[in-house]
DNA sequence: ATATATGCAAACTCTTTGCATCGTT
DNA sequence: AACGATGCAAAGAGTTTGCATATAT
């Protein structure tokens, strides 16, 4: 995605298109990596030296609101951000700290068509989250 | 599961059985509310009045070790335990920040016979959470 | 007796907040 | 021009750490 499109979303949502904006969401669009605040910061920095870590922290709050991204938990005790925001499945090591997008629409329907069989008492399903936790090995490495 | 239950988790974990250990395992085994640090220390304290908030970090992490608990993650940025070491599914409320568990054997067959037959490349799955987010309706209320 | 656990307080990390200034609409 | 966004710094929440004392084995 390029910075058009990234500020189409923004326009799109009914926020503001800022520099900031911009550069947060492209450098969230551009990794794989589900970075964390501090690691956005760092990142933004490199083209906004004087950027505020409240500042990127209200952005990433904005853009939640929004749902242009999604806020991910991890083991630690730091919230990761995803722009991904279609169904899909984290794989998480614990041992790297890494989280891997795997999508796999299969699964979702799997699941999908389960629930719509067997709803749950007391209870609307809105969003599935499924996260497997497990190792990285040689060929994902 | 009493007290005796919890002694004997305790010691055949390998962990020395001390009051406070079996008053924080004991707190989260009869709890179904998935208390986070702060609520166990208040729980705790009603007994042991001057139990260090450290000393319930410490051992909530001896727990967790030892796999006789188990870390939950939530929308905010707390740590929440949880007792309940079997596979289940978690039920969210982000309105109310309250996690239920639900337990359906079913679905997590369903998934393991689906992991088995189509493994993924580069990746081995040791374990599956699974959270439903949504709204709990009166009928659980 | 020894190794481990606890209590206490300070420190640390991540995140939020208040307020003046700046920029987008 | 007006409202919302940003920068900065201080505060806050949750968690971790260091060390002396206490306790389980």
């Amino acid at each position: 995605m390029d910075n058009i499109e990234v500020r189409k979303r923004l326009k799109s949502s009914g926020l503001r298109v800022t520099p900031q904006r911009i550069a947060v969401l492209s450098t969230l669009v551009e990794s794989n990596a589900h970075p964390d605040a501090d690691q956005i910061v760092k990142s933004v920095r490199q083209q906004y030296s004087n950027i505020a870590i409240g500042t990127i922290y209200h952005i990433l709050d904005n853009l939640v609101q929004k749902g242009i991204i999604k806020k991910v938990q991890t083991e630690q005790n730091v919230v990761r951000y995803d722009a991904i925001v279609e169904p899909h499945i984290h794989l998480y090591s614990g041992e790297e700290n890494r989280i891997e997008d795997y999508f796999d629409e299969e699964l979702f329907d799997l699941i999908q068509d389960y629930l719509q069989k067997k709803e749950i008492k007391g209870f609307e399903v809105n969003d599935i989250r499924i996260k497997f936790l497990g190792e990285f090995t040689k060929e994902r490495k």
